[in-house]
DNA sequence: CCCGCACATCGACGCCTGTCGATACCTTGG
DNA sequence: CCAAGGTATCGACAGGCGTCGATGTGCGGG
């Protein structure tokens, strides 16, 4: 998908007007969250005991073949939204609330 | 895009995990903001003096035919986060930031 | 040392969506 | 009543993206 780490780029939309750089990085950024197995893996990662979750206990819960699976986890990891750490054979997952409040920011009302 | 309004479907993600539906339908929220154009539409409107922007100003600043605008807005306004008020032959948006809210509220931390 | 398991990558397929030109609709001004 | 301009709709096209099966990769246990 290309998603390049998100990050604050912009005051909030309805305080100033975005330029054509800003939207194209905000949007990018939503459209991370545009799918609903992304938006699931990162509610079940996040909360999750411990706050991680074992990629092995992901793929059954979403219905969704492994590649697919790893597919998303990748994107949720590149954008910034879940961090990896590998134990072992196996790949754990945490949320990064710093990257959900920025888009939580440019929600700002 | 077949999109229907925008409404609190859930709690925030990161305090509850989603279930299927909850996801689908957040995902479709979020996929109408997961265009550059209908960021800068947005943010146009909802800055512009008085609360309002007439149609017409809105074609020219994201360098888009009349068409591809119009479908832009359509698109926000049946989620809800633009409002259309037609008068004579011209139509007026305003931003509905109850809409916005909901999205924001999604991604509390 | 080899087998098994978790995970990533690859290639292919089908659908969705952003975009445009052409055109139809509708309201106002003359 | 006609002309003009703002807007919506239509049809078509291209690119993007989610999905899967098959396969590659790397680590750990026996």
């Amino acid at each position: 998908m290309d998603t390049p780490t998100i990050t604050a780029c912009c005051d909030p939309l309805v305080e100033a007007a975005l330029d054509e750089d800003e939207a194209v990085q905000l949007a990018a950024a939503f459209k991370v969250l545009a799918d609903p197995v992304r938006l699931r893996l990162l509610s079940l990662v996040a909360n999750a005991e411990g706050g991680e979750a074992c990629g092995c206990d992901l793929t059954e819960p979403v219905g969704r073949s492994q590649p697919t699976v790893s597919h998303h986890l990748s994107i949720l990891t590149e954008a910034g939204l879940l961090e990896r750490e590998q134990r072992g054979r196996w790949a754990w997952y945490r949320a990064r609330p710093e990257a959900i409040a920025v888009l939580r920011d440019a929600l700002e009302v």
